[in-house]
DNA sequence: TATTGTTATACTCTATAACTATA
DNA sequence: TATAGTTATAGAGTATAACAATA
């Protein structure tokens, strides 16, 4: 597969017409590789850092972004979700219960679960720092040009494909 | 600001003759930055979870690249570089010495330095580590049409201006 | 004295193993 | 017995404080 790697970005030279790509130079597809990762890794990085003033632990948030996300859930499901054992999610989720985010209420069908849902205040939480961090982002693609939202858009979606292949 | 967070990502809809953006529908600078700061996010996360399999943590690894990159250098720079205390470095040092990939020594000049330098080892694992990351992503870069291709190329250098912002 | 590196110690996050309560 | 959750305990990785050696 080493050899195939070599093969250039695009078949033939970019058309003098081209609108759109801002660098049009050749590159094979292991070049590409090599840069789009660490593009993808040190943007990651960035914005993680500009929200580490954040007073969760991303252990926390990701916890509390699940319940969120997917509604009133037992732990171990909770655990599952996030790929941890489940008395690591038993800690994560005594903290986020101490910090009055996550309610943890005993199953009326069933005695031995917990079901948690996440607080209003919780709620309130997850939608301010997803808006904060979506700031931090927006705020340097507002100053791109309309081609680079569209690039930016477009890559969006094969970066989607790319996750989940 | 949050109300300019509503500009359309193109000012006008794409005419029909659009060759590049294969999702031109209308979104919001807003819309945009949310799904592409988490699609960053999740492709990094995926790429990481790839290379797990090392033996080395991502830390020990992140301090071996700086001293590959970098060159012969101290503790203490290696430790400011990695934004990471002294102590904390030492301890990863001390693995990676151990481990045979980081020749620890003492400095000609000032008796109190040392002098850290990658091994051969250290560097064939390096190479072999970052082709191996880079191959998870090429093999999947490889099924795109050249057009998608081209987008990659152009978002990666937009994607490294927003993380220099 | 100031600087470089190291050791001592503690805290957080993760894990596995053992235990309790319920089905 | 099996399952859901919790507690006990240990292992990384990080930090601050204290110390040793050198400039």
């Amino acid at each position: 597969m080493s050899e195939s790697l070599t093969a250039p970005t695009s078949p033939a030279p970019a058309p003098a017409s081209a609108p759109v790509a801002p660098h049009p130079k050749r590159r094979t597809v292991a070049e590409l590789s090599h840069d789009f990762r660490l593009a993808n890794g040190r943007l990651a990085r960035r914005v993680r850092q500009e929200q580490a003033d954040n007073e969760l632990t991303s252990g926390q948030f990701s916890a509390l972004g699940a319940v969120f996300r997917l509604g009133p859930m037992t732990l171990s499901a909770l655990s599952e979700e996030e790929r941890v054992t489940p008395p690591s999610m038993n800690r994560t989720v005594n903290a986020l219960v101490e910090a009055g985010l996550v309610n943890r209420a005993g199953s009326a069908e069933d005695g031995r679960k917990v079901v948690l849902t996440v607080t209003d205040t919780g709620m309130t939480l997850v939608r301010e720092t997803r808006r904060r961090r979506d700031d931090w982002i927006a705020t340097r693609i507002l100053k791109l040009t309309p081609e680079q939202r569209q690039t930016l858009a477009a890559a969006t979606e094969i970066m989607k494909e790319l996750a989940n292949s």
